[in-house]
DNA sequence: TATGAATGAGATTTCATTCAT
DNA sequence: GATGAATGAAATCTCATTCAT
C-alpha cells in the first residue's frame, strides 16, 4: 500500500539495466516528484525542483528520464496498474449489489488518496497537453466499460432501464474521477475543506447505487471504509 | 454586482473609461483570447498569440489587461453572470419536478457549450494557480448550495432522507462539471467523441433525479432542448 | 564593396517588415556574427557572443533569427548573390583566354577576401551539418558549371580533349576554395602565412590555365589586381 | 619518428605498458572512434558513442585516452605514416613523369580511400581547433615540399619557369585535398555523388602534370590504378 | 492609444569528466 | 582494469513585461 512499491522500479530511458545505485536514484527522484507534484503541482514543478528535493544534481534526472513527462508516464503507469489490481482483488459476488457498489467506490476512493500526487499530476497533464487527455481517457476506460456492464446486466436483469449506459458510466466516473479531485487534491468546496473517508465514500455510493437502481440503498449497517 | 454593470464592456485597470477605439480594442482581445483558450487551451496561449489573434500589437495587450489572469478573471465573471441570469429566469415552480432539474441541467449544459473558452480556461487555471482553484470554489458555490437546497427541500417533504445534502451536492456538482468538460472540451471518452445536446441533458439529468428522489425519472414525453 | 549592403537588410523570421530600428538591430546582429565567425570560427561562436558582441541582450537575437543556423543561412545567400553579380559584371568576351581565367579567379579571391567570415563559417558548417554541406554544394554548383563549360568550348573548339569537364571542374573549383580557405582563413602553409593578392591570383590563374589550356600561360604583362 | 615504433597499439597515457585485455579495449575504441568520425563526423561525435560503439563502458574510454583530441592525435599520426610509407615506396625512378605523378596522386587517393574517417576527422579538427589547424598543415608540410621540390627540379631541366614553386605546390596540394574530401567524405558534387577511382585519380594527374609541365599528359596506356 | 523592439530571468537539455564500487 | 552513475557548467530558447517612438 505504499506509494513507492511495485512497477515502478521500472528501467533507465534506453532499456539497461540498473544498478543497485541507479534504482536507489530512481526511485528517490520519483518519490520527490510524486511529493511535488503533489504539494506544488505537476505544471509548477520544475525538473531542478525534483533533483533538488531528491538531494542530487540537476544532470542527473536525465540519467533516468527524458523529461518530465516521463515521470509522469511511468506514475500513471503504476497508478493505473494499481487500481487495477486492487479491482481485481475486489469480491464481486458479493449478496448486496450496494455492497459491491460501495467496494468499489471505496477502492477508487482509496487509491485517489493513496496516489493522490499522481492524480493530481495526471489532472492537470491533461488539461495542458492533449498527448496526456488522450492518455487519461484510455486510463479511465476500463473503468468507464465496467461501470456501463453493471447498468446493462441491470437493465437486463429487468430491473431499471437505461437509454445509455455509456453516458451514464461516463456521468458517473466523472462525478468520482472529480469528487475525488475536488476533496483530495483541491481542498474541497467553498464552505468545506476536507471530508472524511466513509462520508466521501458514502456520497459517492449513494449517487452510484440510486443512479443505477432508480431506489433508494439499503439502510446501512455498521461503520466501514 | 448587477448583472450588467458593465463589466464585461470593461474598463482599463485604472478606471479610466475608454474611448470608442479602445472598446474595440479590448473586445478583440478579448474575442481572440477566447478563441485561443479553447483551441490551445490556457496555458499553451501566450500573450503574443492572443494580441496576433486579435491583429493587434503586441504592447496593446498591457493597455487593457495586467495580465493573462485579468483575462482569465473578466472571462469566468462573465461565465458566471450569464449562467445565474439564465438560471434566475428558469421556471422553477414547474408541477414536475424532474422538468425542473432538466431545466437546470439543460442551462448548465448550453452555457458551458456556449462558453467552452470560459469553462476550459477556468477549469485549466484552477490546476495551475490556487488563487484561481479558490475562484472557481467561489463560482460554483451558488450552485452548490442550490443543489444541498433542493435536496434538503426534498428531505423535508419527508420524501428521501440525505444523510449529507452538501456532500451529495458536490458530487452532483462534480459530475455535472467534469461530465461537460470531458465531452464539451476534452472530446469526449475512449471509443465516443461528442454526445448529442438531449443525450447529453437527460443522462446528467438521470442521475440528478435518482440521485435526489431514490426512483426512476417520469417516462419522458416527446421532443426535447 | 562593403560586407553589410545587398540582399542583408532582410527580414524577420515571419516575413513581417522591419521598423527603422529593427534593421538597425539585425544590421548589427549579423555584422558582429560575421566578426565573430571570422575570429572564432562558426562553431565556437556562441548567441551569447553575438548579442554582446552586437551590444544587445540575450533574447534580442531571436527577434530577428531562429537560431545560428539561420544567421549563417542568410550569409550565404548574401555570399551567393555578391559573387554572382560581380561574375555577371564581368567581361568575358575577352581578346585572351588568359585574362578571362584571371579575372574570375581574381572575382573569387577578391570575394573571399571580403567574404572571409562567410566563407569560414560556410565551410565549417558544411562539415558539421549535413544540411550545410548540400547548402554549400548547391551554391558552389553554378561555378563548377561554367568552368566545366568553358573546358567543353576549349575542347569542341578542337584546342584541348578533356576526357570527363565535370571532373576536372570539380578539381579547379576544389583547388580554388580549398586554396583561398588556407591563404584566407587557416593562415596559409607551415612555412608561409600569408600570399599577396597578387601572387594568389596568378597561382590559381596559372593552375586553371594550364589544366585547360595544356599550355603555358602568356607572360605577364605589367601591373594587375 | 619510426613507422613502427608501437605508437598505433598504443601506450597509455602515463607511459604504462598495456595488459592483453587494454590493448584490445584500446584497439576497439579506436575502431569505433573511427567508424563514427567517418558517419557521423568527429564533431557530432560524443565519447559516450564511442564507448557504446566499442561496447565498453564509458568511463573505459579515460583510461586510454584523456580526452577525444587524443583519439584523433593518434589518428592523425598512424595517417600521416601511413601515407609517408607508401610514398616512401614508389617508384619514383620511373622513365615517365607523367607515371610518376600519376602513381603519386594515386597513393594519396587511396590512401585517403582507406582513411576516410582520418580525414574527414582531420579536416573537421582543423576548423574547430586551431591546434588542429596547426597539425594538419605540419602533416601536409611534406607533400607541399615534395610538389615544390618536383616543380623546381622541372624549372631546373629548363622545360618550365614556374614564378612560386610554394605557391602553386600549396595550389596543388589543396586540390588534391579537397577534391578527395568532395568525393570519398562530403558524397561529391551537386549532380554527380560518387567518382570511380581511376577517373578520380587521372582527373588530379591531370591538373598536377598539365600545372607542372604547361603541356597535355601523354596519351594513356591500357589498365590502371 | 498603438506599436513592436528590447530585455533578461528562467527552464530545459547536453555532455565531458570524475569517481566510488 | 572495468563499470556506469553523478556532476554541474554551459548553451539554447522562451516569453512576460517594459518602454521608447
Amino acid at each position: 500500500m505504499t506509494p513507492d512499491d511495485g512497477a515502478s522500479e521500472g528501467l533507465p530511458a534506453d532499456g539497461t539495466l540498473l544498478t543497485a545505485r541507479g534504482v536507489r536514484s530512481r526511485a528517490a527522484l520519483l518519490a520527490a516528484a510524486r511529493h511535488l507534484f503533489e504539494s506544488k503541482g505537476y505544471a509548477n514543478t520544475k525538473i531542478a525542483d525534483i533533483t533538488e528535493e531528491a538531494g542530487r544534481a540537476l544532470g542527473s534526472f536525465y540519467t533516468y528520464f527524458a523529461n518530465k513527462e516521463e515521470v509522469l508516464e511511468q506514475m500513471a503507469e503504476d497508478f493505473k496498474s494499481e487500481i487495477d489490481g486492487r479491482l481485481t482483488e475486489l469480491d464481486l459476488t458479493s449478496a448486496e449489489p450496494y455492497d459491491v457498489i460501495r467496494n468499489l467506490v471505496s477502492v477508487y476512493w482509496s487509491s485517489c488518496r493513496d496516489h493522490s500526487a499522481e492524480l493530481a499530476a495526471i489532472f492537470q497533464a491533461s488539461m495542458l497537453d492533449p498527448r496526456f487527455a488522450q492518455r487519461w481517457r484510455e486510463i479511465r476506460s476500463d473503468a468507464r466499460k465496467n461501470i456501463a456492464a453493471g447498468i446493462r446486466a441491470v437493465g437486463q436483469a429487468g430491473l431499471v432501464q437505461d437509454p445509455d449506459p455509456e453516458a451514464t458510466a461516463s456521468a458517473l466516473g466523472s462525478m468520482m474521477d472529480y469528487f475525488c479531485y475536488v476533496w483530495l487534491i483541491e481542498g474541497g468546496e467553498a464552505d468545506r475543506s476536507s471530508l472524511p473517508d466513509d462520508v466521501a465514500i458514502d456520497t459517492m455510493a449513494r449517487v452510484f447505487y440510486r443512479t443505477v437502481f432508480a431506489a433508494p440503498e439499503p439502510a446501512p449497517g455498521p461503520g466501514k471504509q
